[in-house]
DNA sequence: ACCTGAACACCGTTCAAGT
DNA sequence: ACCTGAACACCGTTCAAGT
């Protein structure tokens, strides 16, 4: 019984019945042992989520393809990383911010200060910079969770309450109904991405003129 | 007994106890009922949670000042969301993605459709922009909940961490420790709105070039 | 028709007692 | 030294029984 079988069997847990389904009794019944044993290699269960979540931010430090430019791994990383979650959206449900200084979490900040100072940030702009493209990522998929707008049967659902509202007072979302409910996370994802991406852009041509 | 009641019972509770006390017996004894009772007003714990997020969202109606360009109005309400938010930090931690769909949630999105397709924007893209503009706002805050940068306790034990790291794998964490334990979410927020809304505003140029 | 008391089926966590 | 069984103090939710 190590910390590491622990994990495993948590992240079966998540991935086969849920964030929910994640508690002590359904791990110690996995793993055969009783509750309190649980508590030998794992203070809390605050402790075990950190522990789940840093290990899955280990997944970001895949290293993109080499000759891209800083926004192009930036891209690929934040895609790559957004791709796990969606796959593991029990994983993607218990991020909080409480996770920002486990181990994978830190050769994570690593990667984007080099990639950013790297591309002519300070250091103090290149932190701001990786935090907010963090964010918007966790984010992206983080408050998407349960709204999956590929589902056909989401969509039409979403058409009919804007459909369905007063016109007076939503003018737009009655006339823009049926493109407004196919937008989703997707859409919103990419937009952001690429928006970000492009400020960034330009605060550090706007960093190096101010430098000359 | 109203509905009104136990949304302002729940927001007392949230800001004086925080999230972890708002419990169905927390809110039936400060109602002086049983709990049994609030589910002839509430469906469940969370349609409730979901009402008073939805509530805390109408104050992103209060109107930007006049003669602002769209970029200026959606900073402004993104700052406003965000004081809001990190006034009420209990309300914060419950921000799932479910409420979307509430009424005040859908006014907001209403006025933001207004300001997007005013800027020129098509209505989809519009949608999107916005989407994402709210994730990033609302997840900057949600992700940032426990670590106030501007306590002084916090940073020193940030710099602290930082500096105690293996200078061959983390090299910049290392180096740039003083520095990087100071940046905190205010600093997040402002790089990734404004990277946002520079972002937006050449989405906006480019749309309008490819249709002249 | 409405509210209540009491229960049900769960939680996370602790700790004396065993081996 | 390690693990266990059993309990403690909580949850959200339901429902027969009362008024």
């Amino acid at each position: 019984m190590t910390l590491e079988a622990i994990l495993d069997a948590s992240m079966a847990l998540l991935d086969t019945r849920g964030a929910a389904a994640l508690t002590m009794r359904n791990l110690a019944e996995a793993l055969d042992c009783t509750q309190a044993s649980l508590y030998r290699h794992v203070r809390n269960r605050e402790e075990l989520v950190t522990l789940l979540v840093d290990r899955t931010l280990g997944v970001a430090s895949s290293v993109p393809p080499d000759g891209a430019d800083w926004a192009e791994k930036a891209a690929w990383s934040a895609r790559l990383f957004r791709e796990h979650l969606l796959r593991h959206p029990g994983v993607a449900s218990l991020l909080r911010g409480t996770e920002r200084l486990g181990p994978n979490s830190l050769a994570g900040r690593e990667y984007s200060l080099e990639l950013f100072i790297g591309a002519g940030l300070s250091p103090r702009l290149a932190a701001a910079v990786a935090s907010s493209l963090a964010t918007f990522v966790i984010g992206s998929v983080h408050f998407n969770l349960g709204l999956d707008a590929s589902d056909s049967e989401e969509i039409s659902h979403r058409r009919l309450l804007y459909r369905s509202r007063d016109a007076a007072a939503f003018p737009l979302l009655v006339q823009h109904a049926d493109v407004l409910a196919e937008v989703g996370s997707d859409d919103e994802f990419e937009v952001g991405l690429n928006a970000l991406l492009t400020g960034f852009r330009i605060l550090i041509e706007r960093e190096d003129t101010t430098r000359d």
